[in-house]
DNA sequence: CGAAAGTGATTGCACGCGCAACTATAACAC
DNA sequence: GTGTTATAGTTGCGCGTGCAATCACTTTCG
């Protein structure tokens, strides 16, 4: 689990074109290809996903992912912090998050029993039922404009690259406290 | 060019471990891997390498891509809607955008002679210095925290499946006009 | 030619975000 | 126990963004 796999070997195999020198963008095609696509994949499945996520179900990708992440912890509640550490999100970002979420219905604060400082969210039965509304909406999403891309071993390639990028980063242990 | 490699065939070879059912998320542990990983991985180079570029240089990563597109066009010039289309920015968050590197002394607008609706975007000499010493840290940084992580056939690997997910966003052919 | 439709770019507006400051509570030192 | 430091979460503020409306100009058609 630990172990991200062989670190590359820069250089590894020859190149099968010629020896591309530096062009314009200091970056050769193959490395401005590599990364520019990330970018532009990035941006466009995001928006993509997002807008179908909100015109369906009026839950944007944001949102979406934080009742994921509340949905699979355990007592479907998580503290604040590691809720904001789980996504991509500032803590005040996810605090006004929250509040929409609270408003809309879809989850509750609940004060922490041991702490007071803290606070839990907790997802409510409407935050579930919608969920699983939403979520077959994104997954199908997910799987035909990403996933269908990409067979079974090519996902698991794209994991272990994603490991050397970011390491430790696949482990989403959500702690949660048994309040 | 416009071949984008053999089409994945879904289940492709025999997945390594056994049979994985659906988890929690609905997606497989690989699934949710490689799509949480282009997540997470996009999340925190751009935050990491928009930090870098704006704290030693003043110019957030946005206004890099600008500048770099521009740079690359012929004559340092481009259409105001090309130079939208070359970003993951709309047309109005393009308007913006140039008015504050216009207003840094980083390109001009210049008015179009045979269509005087529109409007091209020029590098000055200021913005071709600028942009030149930006170069090398952004450079860096995306080397250092994306490229160098992959051997050379890996990126190749890589740009051809992101042609996959996005198939003819590979050609950023900026066709600016001979005014 | 003159009206209508189309296109390039900009602006009004509201929204979501992050940073930094702040409040409240907890943990620690002496 | 009291003072200090650290931590959890929220709020004030400014900024960058997209959408929709708008302006200016061009093209098309009667």
């Amino acid at each position: 689990m630990a172990t991200p796999t062989t670190p590359p070997t820069n250089e590894g195999a020859g190149p099968p074109g010629p020896a591309v020198t530096d062009h314009g963008a200091g970056l050769n095609p193959r490395e401005l290809a590599a990364w520019r696509g990330l970018l532009r994949v990035h941006a466009a499945l995001t928006k993509a996903l997002d807008a179908e996520l909100d015109d369906e179900h009026g839950i944007p990708l944001i949102s979406y992912e934080v009742l994921m992440v509340l949905h699979d912890a355990p007592g479907r509640r998580m503290r604040m912090s590691d809720l904001a550490d789980s996504v991509i999100l500032s803590r005040s970002g996810l605090t006004r998050l929250v509040d929409r979420l609270e408003r809309d219905g879809l989850l509750v604060r609940a004060a922490c029993c041991d702490d007071a400082r803290g606070s839990f969210a907790v997802l409510t039965e409407e935050g579930v039922a919608r969920l699983a509304a939403a979520r077959r909406t994104h997954l199908a999403g997910v799987r035909e404009r990403f996933l269908s891309r990409f067979t079974p071993d090519e996902l698991d390639v794209l994991a272990l690259w994603w490991e050397r990028v970011l390491p430790g980063a696949g482990d989403a242990t959500a702690h949660a406290g048994e309040c």
